[in-house]
DNA sequence: ATAATTATGTCAAATTTATTACAGAAGGCA
DNA sequence: TGCCTTCTGTAATAAATTTGACATAATTAT
């Protein structure tokens, strides 16, 4: 039973100026029971005394208790759909681990995507898809697969796309082939990588355009950056999620695709030729 | 402008603890700051001066004053028609990229996760976890990026785990290495790749156990297979969605670690000792 | 390795808020 | 009209929340 409909089925047994109270309750409800007792009172034109009266008539023991019941209906009214679908996979218990990982993973989507800011990741999509740019992409221990399925995509739309080895001790031998103006793509979650900080730094002092996938912490290199995303990690395991990471990479891939259509269309249909010429691939 | 935004533009200037603090008042907005100042803290899992801090940050002149401007928010967002819910990304228009994107994928992951058979995963969990097998792995053009992935999780919970290489001329050679009862693990979306299928098949007559990660259209390696996992890889764009096999292959590793906790934990101790010797990582 | 700096939590003071007691006002009834 | 009952607000009190000062822990720089 909400508040709303214990106030309904009592009305009658209130006195004038509770009446007044509930009204006013009801008439914003419940935005007006937002705030402290004072206000809300001042809002019905009563006093304290007749508020607290009021919801000890409704059954609670104080206005807190009464502040409580309300935010919680608020809660459920507000929460998301999503969270509707407790369990999305077939016949598996909710405490499967693949029910707990897609609660976990799409929460992190969420929750990355509300602190994203879009005008932000179309610059990026704009940096990206300026052809005078080359552009460099490295990334770390565990980030390294999706250094290279960047690579592996941006190819195919652009020309120079230039992945930095593995190893670190050969980066600054790389960085004399990064021009200023060059766009450099970092990929580093935690543990944060020293040597990609030091990179970060070489980098930036050659204005070299940093854009730097992190995680919700924030590698240390945010602060040499023009651009930054912060793709949120957490997952029911000991390890990380990369799940949004990807999620945004390919949203940038799509986004640029668009945007440099008439290049990207043909330079698919050059690689179409070749995949049919040497028959490596089926069709 | 928001408090939410107020976040979001000064996300970057907070210190870890303040980073906790905002993630948690993101991740569920307005909600999580109806109540006092030490129930927020206690939700964060920071300390109520920190909310403090915090606050003030944002430039309110207390909590009282945060508080306030989060209710004439709700207030807004009550009285406007507009359900606001019905698109991911903050003020984003609905066709943007970001939030077709998001459409896709969680459509991706629900078809997928309905058509995926349970007990098969967690048979794929068996094999992967049985220690006396060895394990390979081998992706394509695109998939490449999710082998390395995988490949670089797996070695840190058991061993035995080898990396076929990208070059299909060397798999025959590497082929001598598998050995009957062995697992291999490929990774085959379309265009499907003629030198995996050939792989396959060597593989199946040699009696190794072939795990697949497919889209829904299943490649032809399928046939040789003892599982496969068929993942949905659609996508507003000219690519297809990786987001739906990176998912499988995460939930799949983190059900490998909880099987076989005892001897990860102790292996994962060792690598973080490593990492501190090596001083490559920042705390 | 050590010092300086920054970050964070504990605790206590200050402020605000909720609650209670009580007195006066309003309305009903002889 | 005058008395009684019920209602309502003022003001004092109790409880709680917010805020600031400070010490300790963590981090960074030297």
């Amino acid at each position: 039973m909400t508040v709303a409909e214990k106030i309904r089925t009592r009305f009658d047994q209130f006195t004038p100026a509770e009446r007044e109270l509930a009204n006013t309750l009801i008439a914003n409800y419940p935005m007006a029971a937002l705030g402290t007792i004072m206000e809300l009172a001042h809002q019905a034109k009563v006093s304290t005394p007749t508020v607290m009266r009021t919801i000890k008539k409704l059954g609670f023991t104080g206005f807190p208790a009464f502040q409580t019941a309300l935010h919680d209906e608020l809660k459920q009214t507000l929460s998301d759909p999503i969270d509707k679908h407790d369990h999305w996979a077939n016949n598996v218990p909710a405490e499967h681990i693949l029910n707990q990982f897609v609660t976990s993973i799409t929460n992190n989507l969420r929750q990355s995507l509300k602190q994203l800011d879009p005008e932000s990741f179309d610059d990026v999509v704009t940096l990206l898809s300026d052809k005078k740019r080359s552009i460099h992409i490295v990334g770390g221990r565990i980030t390294h697969a999706f250094a290279d399925y960047l690579q592996t995509h941006l190819q195919v739309i652009r020309k120079d796309i230039h992945m930095l080895p593995a190893s670190s001790g050969l980066w600054p031998h790389h960085l004399l082939n990064v021009r200023e103006g060059d766009v450099l793509v970092i990929f580093d979650v935690r543990r944060y990588e020293a040597d990609l900080l030091e990179l970060a730094k070489l980098a930036n002092e050659r204005n070299v355009k940093i854009v730097l996938f992190t995680d919700q912490w924030l590698s240390p290199i945010t602060s040499y950056t023009t651009h930054y995303f912060s793709c949120r990690i957490e997952a029911p395991s000991g390890w990380d999620s990369g799940v949004v990471t990807l999620f945004l990479i390919e949203s940038l891939i799509a986004a640029m695709e668009e945007k440099l259509w008439p290049e990207t269309s043909s330079r698919l249909k050059e690689l179409e030729d070749i995949f049919d010429f040497t028959g490596r691939f089926k069709r």
